[in-house]
DNA sequence: CAGGTTTTTTACCATTTGGTAAAGTTACGA
DNA sequence: TCGTAACTTTACCAAATGGTAAAAAACCTG
């Protein structure tokens, strides 16, 4: 590899998406310790030394991973308006976060798996990034609920529920495809219920 | 090990207790494939061979984890009362996940774990077991609403939306403590909010 | 307490797996 | 177009891992 402060070239950023790309799929299904480098060189169609040459060590490749998707996974979080509409904000978020759950499971499942296991490789990542933002949408909340533009709760314990009801429809799919077959509405059902579920707990 | 019929000696049914014991640890914190029979042996004080005598293979284990566990997992949903009072029944069954969630998360990651990944070693027994159970109370659920007890809405995205809700804070608990520092009161700030919030979703 | 049965331990093995060395090939700027 | 740096491929390795063979020890029952 070229010295770390030179650009990287147009191949290299190719072969590093198509490697993430591949390792996202195994990781999110298999887990860390459930995929091989020679699973993800299979997939990717690149053999197990060129992947090396792209990340120090299967352990990079997930970092990387972990680390990238972390700021585009909490963007609709960031995005939430302070001035605008409380109980549309919310509502918005959450829509997002279901749109998120169907478009982009394999990072949901990621992220899922890493937190299950205690986050070994993202801990710090939490403390540092989420935190901060976390708390401040907090308050952005509290603020809403002070005002009486929303019925009063915990706002942290309402961001815990809208995570893991909307993540739920990612991260559990397997068992949701077995009790709810016919999968043609059940997406839209989905939708339906999640947004009057928290219209009905949010209004004051 | 001994012929399949005969009943199991005291000293067996203690020593698979200790593997399984051991073993619901570290499947439910690293995965089934980040966890070796080296570490079981270490953890309940037995060496490897020692593991096979009593269980065929690693793979063994974790089924056997999984099929004995899931009946204990599901009672409180059986233990739903269709001639009860509608709003305490679904109430005391929250109020029992997550009373679960704090007294048995290995359980809860465990089997977090196998459904993320897809359920590979558990789909049967999700068809054969959880889906009658899962469709009888939809049933129930239905009943009550349509007999006006309860707010109307789609009964298993209920019941999903109480899994994921309850189940979350086992399953992330790593992220809530980075969150929401202070485990004292944290508990019964969730107990709290939880119930709060599905006595509003199901008032009619 | 004798003798067989169950359980434990030691030594070992084949495969898998993350990773390396180094030669070969391709791309690209001067 | 030529030379060098970037990239790819082949061959390989040490450690980890799931599992076996068989001897040794502990246990139970007649």
């Amino acid at each position: 590899m070229t010295s770390p402060t030179r650009k990287p070239s147009r191949i290299q950023i190719e072969n590093r998406q198509r490697i993430r790309d591949a390792a996202l799929g195994l990781f999110s299904t298999h887990g860390f310790r459930g995929t091989t480098l020679d699973q993800i060189a299979d997939a990717c169609g690149m053999h197990k030394p060129n992947l090396i040459y792209y990340y120090d060590s299967k352990e990079a490749i997930h970092v990387d991973l972990l680390n990238t998707l972390m700021t585009e996974w909490l963007s609709p979080l960031d995005a939430m308006n302070p001035d605008g509409e409380p109980l549309e904000e919310i509502l918005g978020y959450i829509r997002q976060k279901m749109a998120m759950s169907r478009q982009f499971p394999r990072e949901s499942r990621l992220f899922a798996n890493e937190i299950v296991q205690g986050a070994p490789r993202m801990l710090p990542h939490l403390e540092t990034t989420l935190k901060p933002l976390f708390d401040k949408q907090c308050g952005i909340i509290n603020t809403w609920m002070h005002a009486g533009k929303l019925a009063k709760m915990h706002p942290a314990h309402l961001i815990f529920s809208i995570w893991a009801v909307t993540q739920h429809y990612a991260d559990f799919e397997a068992q949701i495809a077995v009790l709810l077959p016919g999968d043609d509405k059940r997406a839209r059902g989905a939708d339906q219920f999640v947004e009057d579920m928290f219209r009905k707990l949010l209004s004051p």
